[in-house]
DNA sequence: TTAGTATATAATGATTTGCTTATATGTGCA
DNA sequence: TGCACATATAAGCAAATCATTATATACTAA
């Protein structure tokens, strides 16, 4: 893949919304899971409207994308982006979080749709 | 050396703290070079407070040094920093800055002490 | 000692951020 | 159709952020 010249500029404005935890752990789950916001409400013991919030963030800089299955909207990495090679190198050096998924199963509210 | 465990929490510290274009340039120069206040004034066209300010902020984690040499006190990547590592796969991602040096230099404002 | 330069800190204010509550929209199903 | 669930959006508010101006501190050189 052709990778893109980095902007001072946009890498900052990246950095800048990675730079919250929630929004961080959520990265890090989307990169290799598809995550709906119900299960993000769950997981980060918070409002759903503030979930929302930070997806929209993500979502407003291309970050992520939706997906609507049924009832549910199913987000993901969008490993399209410009900057995903920059994103994933610093996704890679953090901890798995996949434990956090593994809670849901284990609750038995993971959504595993379709 | 010995990588530590990256934690979710400081990362998203680090991240935050990276996430300004001011600050995210100046730990790309620091990288390299050592730099006094006021060449970063002239760098960033800003007034002095405000870079001690952001300085003061990057130094507080523990991410510049400082050190007096005379009138000057010059800052550099603390490059013992336990998420070192994490940081300078980052900044080697952005673009080389050094043209903003060379300008200083050309000037004859690049403070080159000792 | 005094003036000039470099830097730090304090105080203030405008803007941004991230939450909350309330409400609207969209989907599935009886 | 009507209700339940999932999600988005709007509005309001407290806290954080980032600049500014004013002032204090530290060093150099005359």
């Amino acid at each position: 893949m052709l990778q893109t010249a980095i902007e001072m500029e946009k890498a900052a404005l990246i950095l800048k919304l990675l730079g919250d935890k929630t929004r961080l752990t959520m990265m890090k789950l989307l990169d290799h899971h598809a995550c709906c916001v119900c299960e993000f409400v769950e997981i980060f013991k918070t409002s759903q409207p503030s979930i929302s919030q930070h997806l929209r963030k993500l979502r407003d800089i291309g970050l992520v994308k939706e997906e609507r299955k049924g009832q549910w909207i199913f987000y993901s990495v969008n490993k399209h982006h410009e900057y995903y090679p920059f994103i994933e190198r610093i996704l890679n050096q953090l901890p798995d979080q996949d434990e956090k998924l593994k809670e849901l199963e284990i609750k038995g509210t993971r959504i595993t749709c379709c």
